[in-house]
DNA sequence: AACTATTTATAAGA
DNA sequence: TTCTTATAAATAGTT
């Protein structure tokens, strides 16, 4: 910008381009705290050189506070972030609400089963015993219905396959009278003829 | 910078401001687009005006991409994304544990309580049948620990009550022999007059 | 938004 | 890097 316009191009000459970047670099931290003071607003400026050297600013808080602002106001890159973070709320609240019904089932199943018993009055055995024996009663009788259902079931297939059978026989008794008839009647003829009509 | 210097502080006239914003915001974004072109730098930055409107510039690439450039060179900013990654993919994992748990739990719940041994088969119900009797035998167990610790308190009691009788006994012995002693030595004393003093 | 008097930034040189 | 200085660029105040 003096003695000489630049060409808006990438400076070939290393030192030179050294130079250009130590002193625009400045000139540009410079122009963004002003813009940030005078304005009221609030910048965020990181600059990697060639060689990968971190140069930020942030004005009015950290960067983390603006890269947050950043991401906020900028939904599909914090999205994810956000989601996530929302995510793993809903998780945390979920874990917890799944751990309170483990609890309260185990705190069941260990009425029922083991320990429980352990710390259990004489009277709440009591009743434990007693809804045992009707729990029970109640299996049994499940047990017993299913029994009765399947000795229907087993009835039912005895009474089709009889009459399976008796229908069976009396196909084989049709069958043997018709083969015991056919001799007596003619030898050329074929019996089955009228059966294998299409 | 013309026509005036300017205090470098914040423009309170708001119009002023605006107008000021308007001009340095295009100044800076073209400073910082020539410092990335002139020196090959990569450069991000990001401006938020006083009522949160967002402007930003990403030479070389995208604003994601620096971000993630920024953040890998930055650790701790990350770090925090990174870590609610972890968290999150742990929180499923553990939800998914739970909740095996629970239906593992449900199951064992249902197979006890209710409906569920309407939809048991038979060998099920065996199974619940037996699990129920030796539940029945430890609870009657149990509630025999209970009775004879029951009983074992009592005769305990017993025996202090018994000793205690003895004890009493012998001190209404005592008395009674102090008292037949008494009405033979002289008829004008108060034999209870010494357990009456002050 | 355009103009322009000034201030500011900076390229080249040291 | 920093200083100097001539000059390009940016911009405050005005229109």
């Amino acid at each position: 910008m003096a003695r000489g316009k630049v060409q808006m191009k990438r400076i070939e000459n290393p030192v030179h381009r050294q130079v250009t970047f130590c002193k625009r670099r400045a000139g540009l931290l410079k122009k963004a705290k002003e813009l940030s003071v005078l304005c009221d607003a609030e910048i965020g400026l990181f600059i990697f050189s060639s060689r990968g050297k971190l140069y930020e600013l942030a004005t009015k808080g950290t960067m983390q506070g603006l890269l947050d602002k950043y991401m906020k106001s900028n939904r599909g890159s914090q999205l994810a972030c956000q989601a996530l973070e929302t995510q793993s709320l809903a998780a945390k609240q979920e874990i917890s609400m799944l751990k309170q019904e483990i609890e309260i089932l185990q705190k069941g199943m260990r009425y029922i089963f083991e320990g429980g018993a352990g710390t259990m009055s004489l009277d709440e055995l009591q009743v434990l015993e007693k809804n045992l024996e009707i729990w029970i009663y109640q299996i049994r009788s499940i047990k017993m219905d299913l029994m009765f259902q399947e000795i229907q079931l087993l009835r039912n297939k005895e009474g089709i396959l009889e009459a399976a059978n008796k229908c069976l026989q009396d196909k084989i008794e049709e069958v043997t009278e018709t083969i015991s008839f056919v001799p007596m009647m003619t030898q050329t003829d074929n019996p089955y003829s009228a059966y294998h009509t299409e």
